[in-house]
DNA sequence: ACATTGACCTGGGAGC
DNA sequence: TGCTCCCAGGTCAATG
C-alpha cells in the first residue's frame, strides 16, 4: 500500500502518540508476517521509552532506549492509534500499549510487512544497510543519477523503483515522477541523457513533496493514523488511467507492464 | 555486477 | 448468487 509520502503521514501521524512515552507491552497475534516475528519481541520491547520516530526510504524506525523496532507496511499495513476496549479486527496481528493508555494497533491483510527489532544501529541492520539515498536528501540529484543510469540496461521505471539505487519510489509515484520527468517508464537508463537527469531529479523531489504534504496518496484503503485518506489521489496525472485523456495534451494515457507491475504514461507528453 | 522471475498473502472486482 | 480469474501501493531470495 505505502510508498514513501504515505510512511511519512504515518510517521508524523504517530509521533504524538508515541514519542516520549513507554511501551507497557507489546501484544503480537500472529507471528506469520514477511519474516516471522521473533518469539523474543515482546520481552524485548516492553519497558521501554520511545525517543525517537523516524523514515528510512519505506520502513518505520521506532527508537526505544533499549533498542529500535524495524517496522514495513508491505502492500497493505496500516498503524492506527486506539485504545485497550477498541474491538480487535481480523488482521489486527499487533498492538504496542502504551504505559498509561492508548493503544498503536498494526493492521495487515496480505502480511507482506515486518516488525524487527535491533539492539544496533538500524541503519546498520542487513534490510537498512544496503539501502540507497533518500531522495529528498540533496545528495539524490542530477549527478547521483547519471552515474547510476549510465552504466544501466533495465528501463528507469525499474530503476527509479530499486531501492538500492533510491529508496521509498514504488509503483505509484515512479509513474507520476516519470511524467512529470517527459520520460517514458521503458526507456533504457543509458539511453538517457544528462539533461533529462536533471527533470527526473527534479519532478521526484516536487512529486514526492507534494504527495507528503497532501498527506499521500489513497487508491483502496490508505489513511493516516486517524483514520483519514490522502489527498494526493485527486493529482494522479497518469497512474490508474488507461485510456482517459491526458490532462496536458488529451491524448490516451496508455498501461504497460514493466517487470510484472503496471505503469502508465502519456505518449505525446513523454519521449 | 546486473537483470529478471518467483515467492510470500488476502481481498475485491470483473466476467461468466 | 457464486465461481474463477486477475489484479493490487512491496521486496527479498534465487536464478540466469
Amino acid at each position: 500500500m505505502p510508498e514513501l509520502p504515505e510512511v511519512e503521514t504515518v510517521v508524523c501521524g504517530i509521533k504524538p502518540y508515541l514519542l516520549n512515552r513507554t511501551i507497557d507491552k507489546l501484544i503480537v497475534r500472529n507471528r506469520k508476517l514477511r519474516w516471522t516475528v521473533e518469539a523474543e519481541m515482546e520481552q524485548k520491547v516492553a519497558g521501554h521509552k520511545i525517543v525517537a520516530i523516524t523514515r528510512r526510504g519505506k520502513y518505520i524506525l521506532i527508537k526505544t532506549s533499549g533498542g529500535c523496532i524495524i517496522v514495513h507496511l508491505g502492500m497493505s499495513g496500516v498503524l492506527r492509534v486506539c485504545t485497550e476496549d477498541t474491538p480487535v479486527g481480523n488482521h489486527d496481528h499487533i498492538d504496542i500499549r502504551i504505559r498509561g493508555d492508548g493503544v498503536m494497533r498494526y493492521h495487515d491483510p496480505r502480511r507482506f510487512g515486518a516488525w524487527l527489532w535491533t539492539d544496533a544501529d538500524p541503519g546498520e541492520h542487513r534490510l537498512i544497510r544496503e539501502m540507497g539515498v533518500e531522495p529528498l536528501d540533496p545528495d539524490f540529484n542530477a549527478d547521483y543519477l547519471y552515474q547510476q543510469i549510465k552504466v544501466r540496461k533495465s528501463s528507469i521505471k525499474s530503476l527509479i523503483t530499486n531501492a538500492k539505487i533510491v529508496s521509498g519510489i514504488g509503483n505509484i509515484y515512479a509513474s507520476e515522477i516519470l511524467f512529470a520527468a517527459a520520460v517514458r517508464p521503458h526507456r533504457r537508463c543509458c539511453d538517457i541523457e544528462y539533461r533529462e537527469c536533471v527533470s527526473l531529479a527534479g519532478a521526484v523531489k516536487n512529486v514526492l513533496n507534494d504527495a507528503i504534504q497532501k498527506g499521500g496518496t489513497t487508491l483502496k484503503d490508505f489513511t493516516d493514523i486517524n483514520g483519514m485518506p490522502g489527498y494526493f489521489t485527486q493529482e494522479l496525472q497518469v497512474y490508474g488511467r488507461e485510456n482517459q485523456a491526458c490532462y496536458h495534451c488529451g491524448g490516451l494515457i496508455q498501461k504497460i507492464v514493466i517487470t510484472q507491475r503496471s505503469s502508465f504514461y502519456c505518449p505525446q507528453c513523454q519521449h
